[in-house]
DNA sequence: CGGATAGTTGAGTTATCTCAAATGCAGTGG
DNA sequence: CCACTGCATTTGAGATAACTCAACTATCCG
């Protein structure tokens, strides 16, 4: 449930544990070469601060070690779209170990430790292991999906749906690596970053949320969230 | 501009040319196993029709020679969300080639002729060859930035926008093939079509389509589009 | 303690939706 | 060749989810 570096839990079902990134995680060591050891120091970056610019020719994939991290786009009149949020074990996108993301900033949410790996060295290692490029595979099926998902929440579904999807979706990916206990779990989120991950304004999502509590279906408070009652909110989530 | 089988015209940008999928389409032999040619004899199916259903585990990835499809996913009450339009030497998803698309609809919007690789010989002829690999990862790079545009769109722009946007890129797509001509494309889709791709309604879509005519922007009839203001569009556009 | 950022709340606006009826158009069968 | 049926589109009127603006309050951090 911290912040702290030392802390992240490795789990079968996460990107960095399934290329056998988890060096500096304390975990296995890396697959990568060892001449690359020195290039791919875990680095940390203070919250709100930027991580990849979307200007930014980046020759790095980043993989996020702990903390919250988020990826998104800003529009010249300055509309924004989050794209997706970041937790620990995950990789910025599968396909940035081939291309770098233009026009998308990766920023801190909250404090962040985090893995640059050379993108060529990176790339060179998966592809050249059979094991790594199948898990490569599913990982880009899996994003794929959420893709797709993301898609159909912001296009056809109410205020509601989507946060309580957010929130859902979030519980599940923490859950992973044990950080969510007795229905709690961090969540620095500020409610402008939902409004822009939910295609929302933040003064709606302030509504939503409220309503949320009075109806006694999560309870929010000192950057926590708890689901009070998950089958409801589930019924709320997938309709 | 026809949806004949043999007038599909490859181009250096499409996926079916760029991994070499393009035999049978009067093309360069397919880079697939010599055992593998009699499962991929081109497809044909009607309008409306469904291609790959969303419950199918299907064993193979679709490539499109003529003809438009879509991918879209059906929520239990009816709303509906489009992901994708399928053109001429379209591949259904990169992904698809490691796992198939559960959830998702493929189906064909006018007669469509395709091809079907089974996904297993596919993927280890794609991964066993240094180039294709490498025109794999720029091809899901693509359509990673097309899914998050997707996203943008239907979470921050406009109805007007959504719908300039999505005519300047089927008409970019086109255009690499030589089926725009004089600024005028096919365009077979019905307009609910258009309002479950842009996640709007069929009733909105007449709206902004006849402004759109009323300015001057466009014009559509017998299932043809005319950009006469490209200009025009495109500010709309990229607002 | 003070300033900045975040969240709440109310009131009024608007883009888009819903419903419904009217029209047009294409294919079918007699 | 026409009447019929079923879809697609248009148009109007009214409803609503979500937005905007603005003021107020709470919270955090130095």
């Amino acid at each position: 449930m911290s912040n702290e570096p030392g802390t992240f839990t490795a789990c079968g079902a996460c990107a960095a544990k399934r290329l056998n990134l988890c060096a500096g995680m304390r975990h296995k060591p890396s697959a990568l070469p060892a001449t690359s050891s020195a290039r791919t120091l875990v680095q940390s970056i203070t919250a709100r601060r930027v991580i990849c610019g979307p200007r930014e020719w980046s020759e790095f994939v980043h993989v996020i070690c702990s903390g919250w991290a988020m990826v998104s786009t800003a529009m010249a009149d300055g509309r924004r779209q989050t794209l997706a949020f970041l937790l620990p074990g995950e990789i910025d996108s599968t396909a940035s170990l081939f291309q770098p993301r233009f026009g998308r900033t990766i920023e801190a949410i909250t404090e962040v430790f985090y893995r640059r790996f050379r993108r060529e060295e990176m790339r060179d290692t998966v592809l050249s292991s059979p094991d790594l490029l199948r898990t490569l595979g599913e990982l880009w099926s899996a994003e794929r999906a959420q893709a797709d998902d993301l898609a159909i929440d912001l296009g056809r579904r109410t205020a509601d749906e989507r946060i309580a999807r957010l929130i859902l979706d979030l519980g599940k990916r923490l859950a992973l690596h044990g950080m969510v206990q007795e229905q709690t779990m961090d969540f620095p989120l500020r409610q402008r970053q939902i409004a822009d991950a939910t295609g929302l304004t933040a003064v709606h999502v302030s509504r939503v949320l409220n309503e949320f509590q009075r109806n006694a279906l999560i309870r929010i408070g000192g950057r926590k969230l708890t689901i009070l009652d998950y089958d409801q909110l589930r019924r709320l989530a997938e309709a």
